[in-house]
DNA sequence: GAATAAAACCGGACCAGAGTCCGCTTGAGG
DNA sequence: CCTCAAGCGGACTCTGGTCCGGTTTTATTC
C-alpha cells in the first residue's frame, strides 16, 4: 500500500437532510484526515506496532486526546484505516468489472469473490487484527460482504438456511483461520484457495 | 462452573526423563494452584473483567511478578483456565459415552462433536475470548479437534483435502462467528445447530 | 460586517492495567 | 550445613483510555 492515503476530495454537499448527524467542524475534518494520513504512515515505516495512539498524534501535531475523540479507541483508528480498502472492495463487488463485480454467472462470482476475499484479508491481516472488533471487520463490512454471498447463494438456487450458509463459507475466510493455515501449519494459499472451492461446490450443488 | 477446581491430585510420579523440563519447585506448584483458583474465584464471583493481574496475585498472596511468571501473560493465564475444561472435553471425546465418545457410528458422533462444541464454545465464550491466541484456543487444543474431525471424516469416505473440510467444519463453530450469529442477529443456537448439520450433510455427501 | 453566545473541539494531565527488571529469599541436593 | 539455581515481590515503564478547563468555530442578531 503507498504512503499516500487517497481521502475522498470534497464530495458534493452533504445536503443536510434535518435529523442527520451534525457535519464536523472545519477542524475536526481536518484533523482526522491529518491523523489518518500520520496513522498509515507510521503503518508503512515502521510497522503496526509503531502506531500508538501518542506516537498517531504527535505526528498529526495535536493532542492525544483528540485521537480518542475523532476515532474513539486504537481500534476505531484500525478501522477507520481499513475502511477504505474495504470500500475499494465492495465497489469493485458492485460495479467493478466481471467475474468479481456484475456480468459473470453467479458460480464465477462465487469463485472470484473467494479469491478476492482470501488475498485481501491477507493482505490487511495486521491491520484487520488491530482492528479487532472481536477480530472481524466492523459489522457493515461484514454484512455487507455476507448480503453478497446470499445474493449469490440464492442466484445459484442453493435450498436451505441461506444466511447460515453463507456463514459457513465465509467463516474459513476469517483472519485466524488463515493465519493458522497459512502460518502455523504452512499450508500454501493455493491450496486453501482450492479447498474453498471445493467447499463451496459441495455447499452449491443440487440435492 | 463451579467454584471448586479440579487440580489433577498428585499424578503418577513425572518420571524424569532427562532432556526434559525439570520439575516445578514445590513452592511454585503451589502458587500456580493458588492462582488458578484465585482466578477462577474471582470470574465466578466479579466477572472476567475484574481479573486483573494484580488482583489474582494479592487473591492468592503473591506478588504480580510471580503471576506473569507462571503464566507468561494474561492469557496464558486464561489459557490455563480454558485448559481444565478442555481437557476434560477431550476426555469424553476419547472415552466418554457415545456419541460423543467412540461406539457409535462415525456421522452421529460427528454430529455430536458439532453440539458439544457448540455448546462448550458458548459456554466458556468469555474465557475463550480472553485467551486471545489471536482467539482461538490453544494451537494444542484446537488440533486436538481438528484431528478428531478429520479422523471421523476420513470414517465417512470423504474424498478431497480432508484437513481444508476439517476446518470448514470447525471454523462456524469459532467464538466470533458464533457471537455473530448468537448476539448480533439473534440467532438462535438451535438453528446455528441445524445450520451446521446441513453443512456438514453437504460436506460428507458423497459425490 | 461586527458582536456575542452556544456548541464543538483541543490538549495534556491523569488513571489503570499489562508486562519487565533486579536484588533479595528460599527450597532441594550434596 | 552449604550452595546456588529457582523463585519471589514490588517498584517501574509503557500504552490505552478518561477528563476537564480553556480555545476556536459557527450561528445568530443587530
Amino acid at each position: 500500500m503507498s504512503d499516500h492515503l487517497d481521502l475522498p476530495t470534497r464530495r458534493p454537499v452533504p445536503l443536510p437532510l434535518l435529523g442527520d448527524p451534525p457535519p464536523e467542524r472545519a477542524d475536526a475534518a481536518r484533523n482526522r484526515e491529518a491523523l489518518l494520513v500520520a496513522a498509515q504512515e507510521l503503518i508503512n515505516h515502521c510497522g503496526i506496532d509503531a502506531v500508538t495512539m501518542e506516537a498517531v498524534a504527535h505526528r498529526a501535531g495535536v493532542g492525544k486526546g483528540t485521537v480518542f475523540r475523532r476515532f474513539e479507541s486504537r481500534e476505531g483508528l484500525m478501522g477507520a484505516l481499513l475502511n477504505f480498502s474495504e470500500t475499494a472492495w465492495q465497489a469493485s463487488v458492485i460495479s467493478g468489472p466481471p467475474p468479481l463485480g456484475p456480468g459473470a454467472d453467479p458460480w464465477d462470482r462465487l469463485a472470484a469473490f473467494g479469491r478476492s476475499r482470501l488475498e485481501t484479508t491477507m493482505v490487511s491481516a495486521d491491520l484487520i487484527r488491530a482492528a479487532g472488533h472481536a477480530g472481524t471487520r466492523s459489522y457493515a463490512a461484514y454484512s455487507f460482504a455476507a448480503m453478497h454471498v446470499r445474493h449469490l447463494l440464492a442466484e445459484l438456487r442453493v435450498e436451505g438456511d441461506v444466511p447460515l450458509l453463507a456463514t459457513a463459507l465465509m467463516a474459513p475466510l476469517e483472519v485466524w483461520v488463515l493465519d493458522q493455515q497459512v502460518r502455523v501449519e504452512g499450508i500454501g494459499v493455493d491450496r486453501v484457495y482450492e479447498g474453498w472451492l471445493d467447499l463451496a461446490r459441495r455447499i452449491v450443488r443440487p440435492t
